[in-house]
RNA sequence: GCCGGUGUGGCGGAACGGUAUACGCGUCUGUCUCAAAAACAGAUCCCGCAAGGGUUGGGGGUUCGAAUCUCCCCACCGGCACCA
């Protein structure tokens, strides 16, 4: 017997945190002869505190972690800190500290707190993209992309956010129009930056196949790179006996002869051209509103087409009609190639933009049993694809044929073509802000942009600048920075001043880990094959079309370059829930609906608040906190320590085969069955219930007779190596208390017998016409004939039988018999 | 508008097409206590004295049998949003 003793979670956390770190155990050892297993979640933003949301991500990610490594994987389980970005900026200015200070001492207090959650983390691999042993590799990688012609610097037109001063990729635009970040309106700016060709891998992107993904963000991927397929079509103006073509993209070249009209985008360098003189004052002035329309304007009015006429005409390559060109900013400058032909009767908004101004609607797709129809009657475009009609040479083309011929005749013709375009825009990487990756180029007067040789990496980033009130980046105002020679002529010249996108530091963090220390390379090719891909990856859904796609395009791009050999850098991902407040609200200051969890972990400690993480629900699904629910896993807790406390009997050895030692040890082997099938599912909530039912039995059974058999004693010791994913403190001290003189984490995972899951007897469940009638036990073995007899001779069943005549006998072994009785 | 997901007690949530509501919270009753808390034991979907009947957002279908499959509708959540 052990001496009755208290649960007293804060003595056992500090004891085992201790010692894992002591004993440097959840290091990750390169030469390991066990199989790898890559284990990463997301790295936090160094933001000072840590929050529910993390402890959320990390505490099942941490158990799935520890899960896989009892079943005998070296998991390495790194963590780091994506450091650059702009809250380090804004509490510079607001605070008037210094940007690396404050992250560093953030950095600093985080760590502390996140040793708390007691995670398997090895940190001996924590990489921190803000030092410049980090991102001396993100300046290399920016170089290779730029040696192989994926990185490039032009003027263009792009999102700009007034309040943080800087510029923004598409991603970090919301749907409103607004900056990600700060909430500010975000404009339009021509200006000087770097774009990283993500367009090239757009198809390649598209790709999932081996991965094991949500479907949900699969599909957002596909729609964010957005993948048309049509054909490029060239109408064309005689100016002055001299041809010129404007192309155009379409998914429906089947329809070019309902084109009633053109459009350009306000930004389309033709619009001069085609302009007559009698208009060109209403297009100027149509293209001035438009230039000063931001989104959100852009947005409100998005019923309502507006345009301008330009008095110009361009011909229609395959009918040779001439038709009107307007101006209308439905038309994207950055889509296809700014310019569509109009077809009313068969889009959806070429037929609003015709109705309002009065511009004619032709059909020329009859849809499978229709009649020809005065389009004026219409109310909406006919979408639907159909026999060809009013189309010249094309006339009663069938629908399947249609795109195919339109497209093959351009073709011979030498007017179009098939082709493929996408959503998906080049990934702008410049920031003009000063807390980010330095970006490794110099402008020369004499030879233009340079980059820097890879043997004068990196690229330091100032610790300490004076900080604008404007919030404008202060490195464009620090002479030692900003002023340099050029690497090929030495004579003076200007430094890049804009900084990378943050998102450049967390497109290869995961191959960082690999080889952390290495001051020779960005990774070794052999710590590359030892460790990647990413085995399972966790985090928030959020960063489904940024951060997830941005690696992937890393990957695939290096791979062309031949520094990886693999493809996917994500094998296995998962998106775990939001934890809302306990209103079911999301959590924020202004709602003051938020909890820390520090508080929870002082009163109940770091396993009862692991615990209640996985026990709120599906991992998926997130879900409110609510702090009376921590009781519960608190109760279990406390119940499961005196349990194993005070009926542990290491001396117990007594194999006897009474039926009550048999049920104990079905118990065990069904609650390893459903906590394995449940944690390797990610299905924590229904692991822990699971234990929770095994140690209720438990407790029931320790005052009789069957609590001195060994199989009592082994249930015992198997519940605290189950429990140990989710609670790794008190499963550790209770490991030890039992006598064992390792780790339990270190304890191999125990497996069950499939025959010894079953059970002796069951609960035959007798229906009548599908209706529960009667419940008798019967053993388990009981054949088909015995269950209909019991079934038909049961007073009551007979009772519900009654007259009728019995049609059908369904039997479901093992569950239950179902009787069809009809007149 | 388009795409995806979800809808089960007072609450969080369980249920290979087969006993709906496991596990936990809360509530009620009891034990202990001068008392309270904690702990422990029991009860707890709805109607009905009972027999029985009803119940998984609403409506239909498939099936011996549907929370689960299928169709339509509603609500909520997430993503995209004039992408030609």
């Amino acid at each position: 017997m052990i001496t009755r003793t208290r649960y007293n979670p804060k003595d056992i956390e500090q004891k085992w945190q201790a010692r894992w770190e002591a004993s440097n155990q959840y290091h990750a050892p390169d030469d390991s002869p066990l199989p790898k297993y890559y284990n990463l979640m997301m790295l936090p933003y160094p933001s000072g505190d840590l929050h529910m949301g993390h402890w959320y991500n990390y505490t099942p990610a941490d158990a799935f972690g520890r899960y896989k490594s009892m079943n005998g994987f070296n998991v390495m389980q790194p963590i780091g800190f994506d450091a650059f970005g702009l809250p380090a900026e804004n509490a510079a200015i607001k605070r008037g500290v210094q940007a690396h200070d404050w992250t560093l001492a953030n950095i600093e207090r985080m760590r502390k707190q996140m040793k708390i959650i007691g995670t398997r983390w090895d940190w001996e691999r924590e990489i921190i993209s803000c030092l410049p042993d980090y991102y001396k590799w993100t300046q290399w990688l920016f170089l290779q992309f730029y040696k192989n012609g994926l990185a490039y610097h032009t003027k263009a037109p792009a999102n700009w956010c007034p309040s943080c001063n800087t510029t923004l990729a598409n991603e970090q635009v919301l749907a409103d129009g607004t900056c990600e970040r700060c909430g500010t309106r975000v404009i339009r700016k021509e200006i000087e930056q770097w774009l990283f060709r993500i367009t090239k891998y757009a198809d390649e992107l598209l790709k999932f196949d081996g991965l094991e993904w949500p479907e949900k963000t699969v599909t957002m991927q596909r729609n964010w790179i957005g993948r048309s397929e049509g054909a490029e079509l060239r109408f064309y103006v005689d100016f002055d006996g001299k041809r010129e073509e404007v192309p155009v993209f379409t998914t429906r070249p089947d329809t070019i002869y309902g084109a009633t009209f053109f459009v350009l985008a306000p930004e389309h360098p033709w619009i001069q051209k085609l302009t007559t003189p009698d208009q060109q004052a209403a297009v100027d002035a149509y293209i001035e509103q438009a230039s000063h329309m931001t989104e959100i304007e852009r947005l409100s009015t998005e019923k309502e087409k507006s345009g301008v006429f330009t008095g110009g005409y361009v011909t229609n390559p395959i009918s040779g009609e001439q038709v009107p060109v307007w101006v209308a900013d439905y038309v994207l400058m950055s889509y296809g190639s700014g310019a569509i032909m109009g077809v009313p009767a068969h889009d959806e908004r070429d037929f609003e933009f015709a109705r309002k101004f009065g511009i004619p609607i032709r059909q020329v797709v009859l849809p499978e049993g229709e009649e020809p129809s005065d389009p004026a009657t219409w109310t909406e475009a006919k979408i639907a694809h159909g026999r060809l009609i009013n189309s010249g040479q094309f006339d009663g083309t069938p629908a399947e044929d249609a795109l195919k011929a339109v497209t093959a005749y351009a073709e011979e013709k030498g007017i179009g073509e098939h082709r493929v375009i996408f959503r998906l825009r080049d990934w702008l990487i410049s920031r003009q802000r000063y807390w980010g990756c330095p970006i490794p180029i110099v402008y020369c007067p004499e030879h233009g942009t340079v980059p820097m040789p890879e043997d004068q990496l990196p690229v330091i980033l100032p610790e300490h600048v004076q900080f604008k009130s404007t919030g404008e980046s202060p490195l464009r105002y620090e002479p030692d920075f900003v002023n340099t020679t050029c690497p090929i002529c030495g004579g003076p010249a200007t430094r890049e001043a804009d900084t990378m996108d943050t998102f450049m530091c967390s497109s290869w963090y995961f191959l960082r880990y690999a080889d952390p220390k290495n001051s020779e390379a960005a990774w070794s090719a052999e710590a590359i094959k030892r460790w990647e891909p990413v085995d399972q990856y966790i985090g928030g859904a959020e960063h489904a079309t940024m951060h997830l796609l941005y690696a992937r395009f890393f990957i695939k791009a290096l791979r062309d370059m031949g520094h990886l050999n693999f493809s996917e850098p994500f094998t296995r991902l998962f998106h775990q829930g939001m934890v809302l407040g306990p209103d079911g609200q999301k959590m924020s200051k202004s709602r003051g609906n938020v909890e820390a969890p520090d508080g929870y972990v002082d009163k109940y400690g770091t396993d009862t608040v692991r615990c209640y993480m996985m026990f709120i629900g599906p991992f998926d699904a997130g879900g409110s906190f609510k702090a009376e629910n921590l009781e519960g896993v608190w109760r279990f807790l406390n119940r499961f320590w005196s349990v194993i406390t005070e009926n542990w009997d290491a001396t117990t050895t007594i194999e006897d085969d009474s039926s009550e030692s048999r049920a104990i040890e079905r118990l065990r082997n069904k609650t390893i069955k459903r906590v394995t099938e449940d944690v390797s599912n990610f299905r924590f909530n229904t692991a822990l219930a699971a234990l929770m039912e095994c140690n209720n039995v438990m407790i029931k059974q320790q005052n009789e007779p069957v609590a001195k058999s060994a199989a009592y004693r082994r249930t015992l010791e198997t519940m605290i190596q189950l429990l140990a994913p989710m609670a790794p403190h008190i499963t550790e001290e209770l490991w030890e208390v039992t006598g064992h003189p390792e780790s339990v984490h270190l304890s191999t995972w125990p497996t069950y017998d499939e025959e010894k899951t079953k059970d002796e007897n069951f609960t035959l469940v007798i229906q009548v016409n599908g209706k529960v009638r009667e419940k008798i036990e019967v053993p388990s073995d009981i054949s088909e004939e015995d269950v209909r007899k019991i079934a038909l001779d049961n007073p009551r069943v007979a009772s519900f039988i009654g007259e009728n005549t019995i049609r059908k006998v369904v039997y479901v072994p093992g569950r239950l018999v179902n009787i069809v009785a009809t007149r």
